[in-house]
DNA sequence: ACAAAAGTGTTCGTACTACACCCATGC
DNA sequence: GCATGGGTGTAGTACGAACACTTTTGT
């Protein structure tokens, strides 16, 4: 057996890494957390939050590492997306990053970014251009994953802050979407599912009538998430 | 930036694999192909195909190279899932997997089944139960991509013969859903989305009214897998 | 002529679309 | 009192669901 292991050595010269697409939303647009690297490779290029893994650290847990020290977060949305590995990617020798993408609530963050010693900032996804290694592909895909997951599961929540108006529930939408949706369809269509749960309050200090203040129903949250949904609506007429 | 490199060399211990999920549909179920390991770890456990990543291969080269040492077959339909890589899965060493899976004809696998060394079998994906490593775990993962997948694009096809009839189409729909669906129904919705061609063939030497065969129109199939298609079907009453 | 699967048409209900107006608040 | 976004009701339509009978072949 240990013969047999030896003949494997040749195999065991690499080394992985984790990155992670953190989105948030954040006055009307769809946000991802960058950092400016200060070490090289890419020294002084914005990339994204990710490290190598440790020899015996899950994956998952690599994930949430690198999560809690860029943004000191914990019990967030984080979700595997796949893995890139081209050869030559990284010029220290064979490194593949198992790529992730999370959904944070901006509000949160702001209170945790001292706790930082890089540049960190967030970035809109419509601005994003020249990243490190082959993190914008990795964007890229993470993007066209969750224009799916909104679509399949409720998980636009997880970027909202705990109380919103229907109105930022819609323009979350179109932000991920880049579309305009109808109003009242879009209403209606969401309260038919008795996912929003009525908080009876209201904004104040708004200069026009108040909306009404929601929360999602966690039950029925974890429902859906089960069951998965379909949440499709033609676009509307641009305003 | 040679010193930089040093402090990391830690991390180049790992080593990677492919795994690879091979879907085949076969009289009326839905199949994969396994392999029975011949050396440690796992030796004589059914496993999927799958080896370690050269050094300077592509991942995606790589899960192509164990299908074709496999299977003989090229050019079939592939996709990356996702990487498993619990520490302690491989007694070797920190090995994490690359899993994909890929859609062939079964017909097609038939010819080339004599190259392969190994014993190499199809499996009905209800009678899995014991595997190598954490393969239930990948296999279970491919198969819920793979329910996804058959609603939102036309991948179906990759797994039918060249001529196929209606009714071919829908037992693989109810295979993958496990569920029954209702015949008119499913005719009208599939015929109505253009997507096949009708071969002016028929079945010969069956004990009924022989059934037409189709083929897909590769150009329509081309359209939809560019925008994808929601192919939802409410399951019909049990027969 | 009988068995066995192929094939087809219609009604009903529901859910999405499109559309225009009144309401509550701050200034 | 006016500007600003919040909030609602309805009619038309299109599509999915449910359902039963006729057709073509082999034996």
């Amino acid at each position: 057996m240990v013969q047999a292991k030896k003949s494997f050595d040749s195999f065991f010269k690499s080394a992985f890494t984790v990155d992670n697409v953190i989105f948030g939303f954040d006055d009307g647009k769809l946000k991802v957390l960058l950092i400016r690297r200060n070490e090289d490779p890419y020294a002084d290029f914005w990339a994204l939050p990710g490290y190598f893994v440790q020899q015996h650290e899950d994956l998952d847990d690599a994930a949430q590492r690198v999560l809690r020290e860029t943004t000191g977060l914990e019990n967030v949305y984080l979700e595997q997306l796949r893995s890139f590995g081209a050869p030559g990617r990284h010029e220290f020798g064979r490194v593949i990053t198992v790529a992730y993408y999370s959904l944070v609530k901006v509000a949160d963050f702001e209170l945790h970014a001292a706790s930082i010693a890089e540049e960190v900032a967030w970035h809109n996804v419509e601005d994003i251009s020249v990243l490190a290694f082959d993190h914008e592909d990795i964007v890229q895909v993470a993007l066209n994953r969750l224009k799916r997951r909104i679509r399949t599961r409720p998980v636009g929540f997880e970027l909202l802050p705990p109380a919103f108006t229907l109105t930022d529930l819609q323009h979350l939408y179109e932000a991920v979407w880049e579309v305009d949706l109808e109003k009242r369809n879009f209403r209606k269509k969401f309260l038919s599912m008795n996912l929003l749960r009525d908080l009876g309050r209201s904004q104040t200090g708004v200069a026009h009538r108040p909306a009404k203040l929601y929360s999602f129903d966690e039950k029925r949250y974890r429902e859906l998430e089960e069951e998965g949904f379909n949440f499709e609506m033609k676009e509307g007429k641009r305003k």
